[in-house]
DNA sequence: GGTAGCGCCGAATTTTGTTCGGCGGGGGTT
DNA sequence: AACCCCCGCCGAACAAAATTCGGCGCTACC
């Protein structure tokens, strides 16, 4: 999938702001609007912009802590490996899984109200899955996410 | 900060496509477009919803393979944790940074083209570092993300 | 039972998205 | 070296969407 300079600067505004008019991208990557919208709409065709999400702030949704859990399943055969990745992803305190190679077999995101509800969400949820042989918690203090497309490097 | 039902709707529909049309998403939630409109700058001003990303296949820009790389800083100072925390959020290599608890200071995310490119990352990159004390690589596999405000669940 | 305030509505206006015919430039062919 | 083809960009016209704002109704508190 080759991208030209034009598809990458879209990229970089898209993730800034996905929402920006047609005509400030074009303005802001300097095409006519006609051409920004075709752009996009081959970037779409071709995956590599899969959508538009919102960013909303955990912490006004009442999901203010957060914690990443290592968990190691034993046996690690494909079928508790699917099961398991299955149903954590569906519980509602998961943000994102990570499915890893290394010592364990997942890393699991998660956002609670508060401490309590990560403890219960580890001694309760998490413990109710036999395949499920190991579990180490490191609470998250931040979380920063960086452009998948780098910004331009100044030139000089 | 209290949602009631209808911004809860409205953050779903915004975290399945940040881009539906404002009419599309006031028939979606049930009301007039006017209210939705009004409904989403408050959901802004208040800073719930914190803005809209861009979601960027990383596979079809040459950046297919994942790690998260667990990184301990020694000593842990304010200092040392916070000097990491901005010169690896700056590589392009990163994708999210979470600083955590726990025996490892960082969970680095990463995205690189290659296995090679995952290797050059920890053993030219972070070596670089003087506090980086100890690092660990896992490859990642797979990574599913989950809504942050649930969907409905079906009544009965 | 009255009233104040809040939030939803819908029509009018402004802004934006989208389509499409044409034009120009780069690369390939003779 | 000249020609031609094709691709992609452009811009104007049209369609659709966002945005504004006055008014109305509901609720909750007198």
């Amino acid at each position: 999938m080759d991208l030209d300079e034009l598809d990458r600067a879209i990229l970089r505004e898209l993730q800034k702001d996905a929402r920006r008019t047609n005509r400030d991208l074009a303005a802001a990557v300097g095409v006519a609007p006609s051409t920004s919208l075709e752009r996009v709409r081959s970037l779409r065709e071709r995956g590599v912009l899969r959508g538009y999400r919102a960013d909303i702030d955990l912490e006004s949704i009442g999901r203010g802590v957060q914690a990443m859990i290592a968990v190691r399943i034993r046996p690690p055969s494909r079928r508790n490996i699917e099961a398991f990745r299955e149903w954590v992803a569906r519980l509602p305190e998961t943000v994102s899984v990570f499915v890893t190679s290394g010592t364990r077999d997942f890393l699991v995101h998660v956002a609670v109200p508060d401490t309590d509800g990560l403890y219960a969400f580890v001694i309760d949820r998490l413990t109710e899955r036999p395949e499920v042989a190991d579990v180490e918690t490191s609470v998250v203090y931040e979380h920063m996410r960086t452009p998948a497309v780098e910004p331009v490097r100044p030139q000089r």
